[in-house]
RNA sequence: GCCGGCGUGGCGAAAUGGCAGACGCGGCGGACUCAAAAUCCGCUCUCCGCAAGGUGGUGUCGGUUCGACUCCGACCGCCGGCACCA
């Protein structure tokens, strides 16, 4: 029995003999009694608050990545319940993927029986954790369950025009065979497994997100001060809004009734200093243009070469500026001058028109292939600080200035010329102002079997056709082999193949690809509000009363690819009216991002600190930690080591220095339990009467503000210091009569309330033996009694010519005069002044007093 | 190259413009012990000093201020993102 015996026989063993504080023992007891009582459910009839975490792959099992990122989140979740918050705190998978699809090939099973045996046991490994997940709301976006509702909005996608079928150069990866989006090539290789992407000609499904480019940018600035400045930057960069005009350069000879070139600039106040347009290698006209001007050969060649050469020197960094000559000409639409056409290197086909106008004097990249074709250099901008000389020009200038060789424009400030020439452009009809923007559509078809089908169908007669509503959901096959050659295994699967046209009832070919995983990431927040619905995606009345996400916690891995997608996808929703139309735009009011769990590198003669990973040697697996501290001590132990955004490291001396404050606290009710409970409640007057009373009752009382405030501002590791400090502060008191053991109590009861938040087990236990009933997430939050927080005496600092002097004591209530007084006469002080004049004396109520001589 | 972040003891770190280094780790000393471990208590930025006290100190240089780790400017270093986006 736990505590057993009477108080006497027990104080009187030695320290060892008594209750030893047995984490395996105690944290299993407490997860079965929260799993039994449905403990993390919605209460109703409070405040809502939905804290969420992004949502693991289900790689096999947690790292410490997870249990840092879950760790802030269940503080923040247990903390809001405790002061009152009906808190929706759900945990799923993001089932579908590459590598289960591997693993079928290398174990020869299907990758349905990976996932969900990996499923099962990261599931059990977050219940050792103790987190405090509403498990009933479970969601695996490879169950047919979510995938079918994710198949229904990609038909609602298409009948919008969202979702469409294109062709053209698109990212592969040939190691995993299948197409990438843009967001998953990172430095020019795949961002799973690190292969060079090629590019390749092929058609693909994409995603219209560019329609929303300018809603998602504007979105950017409510988000500001509530999501980290570093992601709504990147965001902000990556949609790359541009505003500048398109302009039309008509051709000396019209090609097949092709009788201009557009072009897009930001510049249009450079327009008189253009000597040349240049084309990218895939543009359509480069090609004819050059067959007409007789160097087709030429342009031919220096396309294939500049393809090839593109891909692998993108990645170095490093594609070289060339260009040549189609042989053709444009004319200047302002000035009817004749302008060579060339093929550029770095012109991209992508990006505005895949044409550009080359001004050498203005932009460098033009500069450096003016230098080297020997095209002529024309200033048009003079710089502030005085003019330049196309002759011995080293590099372009790129800057603001005044327009100059300008015709009727010279003299004006380029921010002003821009506008002008723009109004001149559209007023001829050459032109006009224009908005482009570097995010493209996004690539959502894979040749993979292991996502969600693509609920559409290839007719002969009818073309392209999604399938019936009534027959979603089209579920992936089960009698499936997986060799790992031949492509994907739907596309060789007998039956799945083979369907009915909607439409005409004809034969139609099933379509084989599957979606990106994002799209399950992108929607599965929503599926958390009523995980079962049966009539639609979410629940309309679930989705007004919990959204939107109040807190959302995980990586900064996933800046512009998930935050993105999920932004355009809530808004895409809403606009479908999947989403009540009343919520807000954004999903995720605030968002914070936790650093890396570094650890020395395990490889021989590195020496350095790094992420862990298992390709660096340096893992620590958590089910070793909790096996041996419990998971308390892992969660005290990540969430002090720093602050959240900032990256940390893992070392054992920590995990033992956080283990060993948990048996500090707990031996400290051990040691004095039956006094403890004994205590009888805090009398005010009576807590006040002597001074060490008072110092308890206010470290007990500031302690309730500090965590408050930290927990809110994401650092836990203060909080933690803050229970530690009043920790010390009750092994320094020791009581001696009822007064005292009351304020004793008082503390101990902070402590245990305050730790809950981040060791959840230990807490409930300690809490039961002090003889509480039931949980501490159903008990209020402490109240904070600023009266006994105050400090009665107020020692201030005393500086002479800002360097710290003295120090005086004085009253709460001592006027200001009297302070700068006594301040002057403080004899250390007052040495210092060496009666020199004073010539000023400034006092920052209860803060400092500083003295100028 | 552009954008963003960060530079504080032996280490992780703390500090709304107001006492730099809370809290923890490590180290040193003490108590307990036959002893060790565990535990409890104390000390632990630098230099001068027996001490009182003083000196210097938050990457570097400058500025604003009675007062700067904190705000502003320039630079150095590290980390992250984007990278021919016209």
């Amino acid at each position: 029995m736990r505590f057993g015996g009477p108080p006497s026989v027990c104080a009187s063993l030695p320290p060892h003999m008594r209750d030893r504080y047995d984490p395996l023992e105690i944290e299993p007891r407490w997860q079965e009694r929260w799993k039994q009582a449905n403990a993390f459910r919605l209460k109703g009839g409070r405040p809502k608050l939905y804290v969420l975490e992004m949502l693991p792959y289900p790689s096999g099992r947690i790292h410490m990545g997870h249990v840092r990122n879950y760790s802030i989140g269940d503080a923040l979740a247990r903390f809001r319940r405790m002061q009152g918050f009906d808190v929706l705190h759900p945990m799923g998978w993001d089932a579908f993927g590459l590598p289960a699809e591997n693993a079928a090939i290398k174990q020869k099973t299907h990758p349905a029986r990976w996932t969900w045996s990996n499923i099962a046991h990261m599931r059990s490994q977050l219940r050792r954790m103790g987190y405090s997940y509403d498990w009933d709301r479970e969601v695996a976006t490879c169950h047919a369950g979510y995938y079918r509702w994710q198949q229904s909005i990609f038909i609602r996608m298409f009948e919008k025009g969202l979702v469409y079928r294109k062709g053209g150069s698109v990212n592969y990866c040939p190691k995993d065979a299948t197409v990438l989006a843009n967001e998953q090539v990172v430095g020019g290789r795949c961002w799973r497994c690190g292969t060079g992407v090629e590019e390749r000609d092929l058609e693909q499904w994409f995603v219209r997100i560019t329609d929303y480019a300018e809603r998602l940018l504007e979105g950017l600035d409510t988000l500001e001060g509530c999501w980290p400045d570093a992601i709504v930057t990147m965001q902000r960069n990556w949609i790359g809004k541009s505003v500048g005009c398109e302009i039309r350069f008509p051709l000396e000879a019209s090609l097949d009734g092709q009788a201009e070139i557009a072009v897009f600039t930001t510049r249009p106040d450079t327009l008189f200093g253009v000597t040349s347009l240049s084309l990218a290698a895939e543009h359509p006209m480069a090609l004819p243009l050059a067959r007409q001007g007789g160097h087709e050969d030429d342009v031919r060649a220096f396309a294939q070469r500049a393809r090839k050469a593109g891909a692998q020197a993108r990645e170095a960094g490093e594609v070289p500026i060339e260009g040549v000559s189609t042989g053709a000409f444009a004319r200047h639409p302002l000035t009817g001058e004749r302008l060579p056409v060339y093929v550029a290197s770095f012109v991209l086909m992508q990006y505005g028109t895949g044409a550009v106008m080359a001004v050498p004097a203005h932009d460098s990249r033009d500069f450096v292939l003016a230098r080297t074709l020997g095209l002529p250099v024309k200033v048009v901008i003079q710089p502030p600080e005085g003019p330049l000389d196309p002759a011995t020009m080293m590099d372009a200038y790129e800057g603001p200035g005044t327009m100059a060789a300008s015709a009727g424009f010279d003299g004006l400030p380029s921010e002003e010329g821009k506008l002008a020439v723009i109004e001149e452009l559209e007023r001829q009809g050459k032109g006009r102002k224009a908005v482009r923007f570097r995010i493209r559509d996004w690539l959502i078809s894979r040749q993979r079997f292991w996502g969600a089908p693509i609920p559409m169908l290839y007719c002969e007669r009818c073309g392209i056709v999604p399938e019936r509503e009534d027959r979603l959901p089209i579920i992936l096959p089960e009698d499936v082999e997986f060799t790992g050659v031949g492509g994907s295994p739907l596309a060789q699967h007998p039956t799945f193949t083979k369907a009915e046209c909607p439409r005409c009832s004809g034969p139609a070919r099933r379509e084989t690809d599957t979606m990106d995983t994002f799209v399950d990431s992108s929607w599965y927040f929503l599926r958390y509000l009523s995980p079962r619905y049966e009539k639609g995606p979410v629940d309309p009345g679930a989705a007004a009363a919990l959204m939107p996400i109040d807190q959302y916690i995980g990586g900064a891995e996933h800046a512009t690819g998930h935050l993105i997608y999920s932004r355009f996808f809530h808004r895409m929703l809403r606009d479908m009216g999947i989403v009540p139309a009343n919520l807000p735009e954004e999903p995720f009011t605030r968002l914070v991002c936790q650093g890396m769990v570094c650890m020395f590198c395990g490889r021989e003669g590195c020496g350095r600190v790094h992420a862990m990973s298992k390709s660096h040697g340096n893992l620590v697996e958590p089910d070793a930690i909790y096996e041996k501290y419990g998971a308390d001590t892992a969660r005290v132990f990540i969430l002090f080591a720093g602050p959240t955004d900032k990256d940390i490291d893992w070392t054992d001396t920590g995990v033992e220095g956080a283990h060993r404050f948990l048996q500090r606290v707990w031996r400290y009710v051990g040691d004095n339990l039956e006094a403890l409970k004994a205590a009888g409640p805090v009398d005010p007057t009576i807590a006040a009467a002597t001074p060490a009373r008072r110092a308890l009752r206010r470290i007990t009382h500031q302690t309730i503000r500090r965590v408050e405030t930290d927990i809110e501002r994401f650092q836990a590791n203060t909080a933690i210091s803050a229970i530690m400090e009043l920790v010390n502060a009750m092994y320094a008191f020791s009581p001696a009569d009822d007064g005292d053991r009351a304020v004793q109590r008082e503390a101990v009861d902070v402590v245990v309330q305050a730790l809950s938040p981040f060791a959840p087990h230990l807490a409930d236990e300690l809490f039961s033996q002090l003889g509480g009933e039931g949980f501490l997430i159903d008990r209020p939050w402490p109240r904070f009694d600023a009266d006994a927080a105050r400090e009665d005496l107020l020692e201030i600092p005393v500086q002479v010519n800002g360097k710290l002097r003295g120090r005086i004591t004085a009253e709460r209530e001592e006027g200001e005069d009297a302070i700068k007084a006594r301040a002057l006469g403080e004899p250390n002080v007052a040495a210092h002044l060496a009666g020199r004049p004073v010539k000023k004396v400034v006092y920052v109520p209860g803060k400092i007093v500083s003295i100028v001589v």
